[in-house]
DNA sequence: CTATCTATTATTAGTAC
DNA sequence: GGTACTAATAATAGATA
């Protein structure tokens, strides 16, 4: 967190693995102590190092193994309600994100259209965009889907290496799914179009149409975000 | 962590108790998740709400299990070498206090020493700094020991309330130690006598000397730092 | 209670020793 | 290997809706 920001994948670097782990570990231990005492819960936590045959426990090998037998003595039925495990958790993030995304198609509707509705205002219909204007359209709606596209790939990228990990199918289709309904969302972003040119010449993602100039793809991580547009 | 400074105790008011705690269980998670995925280790959290049945538990319950058997099943020896529980890592924190302290001490000696000679280059002897100098000076020195005894002070208040929720009598002996030897180490700083007046009426925690005039007494939280200063 | 926002504190990546 | 420092990112307390 500090100078470069963080990639959320495995350290290749030995030095800068252990260097990462040992101040990480520390920040763990004395975030899970300030939560037991500001909050009076009970809490523990096993990390077992990349090499190291004793795994460093907290608050204590007697707590942990008590905590974990209150656990296991627990109902089956009472277990799988409301857990927050792995799955769950990363399933609640990847949920926010679409919501995240969501908000952020709204906002950018509503941005692109204000833009439009000033330039019809600057005395040209709507119909009169030019290429120009499309381009540079394109370019600031891309601006800000890209930082959604990052946080979108960010989450998957932490999700193919969880799956990866720990070999389960079921994780690994999870894993994919944000990333794939995201694409979908942002493929069917053809509002631009709309708002443009409300009735007809709109077309996105094949189909039949009139005479289409595509305008420059605008290149994303992984896939593209095409953008066309009919002019006379 | 935000708009206050977080005062590292039990918090009373049950909706903001409630609400840090959902934000923290989550910052936690997110944490562990993250430290598993840089540094490829395995980790488990479990974490038992105050009011809740049902723990949070990271990354799945099975994987919570399996690493606590493994460390359950680890010769008793080994157990005890080198594991970081609650009891050690408190321990190390007050260490680490302990050595911040005496760096305080010398770069606060060198400090003053420093002014010293400069009042001594402005056309003084060391032996003619008045009685306003002096308290100055002392106040100078406060400042920079009283941010040392607040943090003391804190890991104290730690140490004291955990020591209280586990009822150890071991915890509490440890919990007392880091001040003691803290107020010890404070009280045993006579160097600023040493560096004004080398030779001799220096007195300092009782003692027979011989004409001495005692400069007003520092407060801090609950104790004394007591300056005592010869003049002619 | 849930969610969002933001000013502030806390954590830490990279660096230097 | 460790410790110390600092600039930068991340977490979050408190407020608001």
């Amino acid at each position: 967190m500090a100078r470069k920001k963080v990639n959320l994948a495995w350290i290749a670097n030995d030095s800068t693995r252990r260097a990462t782990f040992k101040k990480r570990k520390k920040g763990l231990m004395k975030k899970v102590s300030e939560l037991a005492t500001l909050c009076n819960v009970k809490a523990c936590m096993i990390i077992y190092g990349p090499q190291e045959q004793q795994p460093e426990v907290w608050p204590s090998a007697q707590e942990a193994a008590r905590l974990l037998e209150r656990f296991k003595n627990m109902p089956e039925m009472e277990k799988c309600r409301k857990m927050m495990d792995q799955e769950g958790f990363l399933r609640q993030r990847a949920a926010k994100l679409q919501e995240q995304l969501r908000r952020q198609e709204r906002d950018n509707r509503e941005l692109e259209v204000s833009l439009l509705m000033h330039q019809a205002v600057a005395g040209r219909s709507l119909y009169d965009v030019n290429i120009e204007d499309a381009t540079s359209l394109a370019w600031m709606v891309d601006a800000k889907l890209k930082s959604v596209q990052d946080r979108i790939n960010q989450q998957t990228t932490q999700l193919a290496l969880r799956s990866a990990a720990e070999a389960s199918a079921t994780a690994q289709v999870t894993a994919k799914n944000p990333m794939e309904m995201a694409m979908d969302s942002l493929q069917r972003q053809n509002w631009l179009l709309d708002a443009m040119h409300p009735s007809e010449n709109v077309i996105f993602g094949g189909g039949g149409g009139e005479e289409i100039m595509p305008i420059p793809c605008v290149e994303h991580n992984s896939s593209w975000l095409d953008l066309y547009f009919p002019f006379n």
